[in-house]
DNA sequence: TACATTTGACCAAATTAAGTCAAGTCAAAT
DNA sequence: ATTTGACTTGACTTAATTTGGTCAAATGTA
């Protein structure tokens, strides 16, 4: 489940039309559309308004965000699962320090 | 084990110091302190100077390099573990497709 | 002292973000 | 068969951020 998707999907699910969200998200409604299929980030405020209007998690949403930063950084490797496993370790270590 | 402490490790163990290591790269000593600290991230191109000079796995400095990036954008987030597992599936679902 | 390294402040250039607009597609209704 | 409405796509723009550094001063350190 990418961001793209899951805002579609609760878009889709309230029977709102992209124009419709693009209007609250005060953003054209050509930019909404690449952002469901994660051509485009979108700031992180507008999770903020998406939470509210669909009344969806916060932390979800933002979680689903970071992780299409992450992938969007190394889906063209060969190693990305590898360095996933890297950046983890990493984490994990200074979390200790 | 990061790029930077990778690139330090590489140059002490060849007794090497930052200034000279610094003009092979052909740019300024204080900008490799601050890549050895994971301060600054170097260009890729450097790699490659890197690994002939150290005769060390290019690819394994690529990883690093790469993990680094990954780090460098969710190292403040308390979820960052959950994020790596989401970008992760992520990846592995879009492989099969 | 002198050499190696680190740090903070700064900078220009390159890249990315955050969009827009117009044209095009695609399905359903007319 | 054409219109309509929803959505997509490509080309573009402008502003903000990041990259890739530098220099001078500070800080170890032998």
């Amino acid at each position: 489940m990418t961001i793209g998707q899951k805002i579609r999907e609760l878009r889709e699910k309230t029977g709102m039309l992209q124009r419709e969200l693009a209007y609250e998200l005060k953003v054209g409604d050509a930019y909404l559309s690449k952002i469901e299929s994660n051509q485009k980030n979108l700031k992180k405020e507008h999770l903020t308004t998406i939470s509210k209007l669909f009344k969806y998690s916060y932390s979800e949403l933002e979680t689903l965000w970071l992780a299409n930063k992450v992938y969007d950084l190394i889906k063209d490797e060969k190693k990305a699962i590898e360095v996933l496993k890297v950046a983890e370790q990493e984490i994990k270590y200074r979390k200790t320090l």
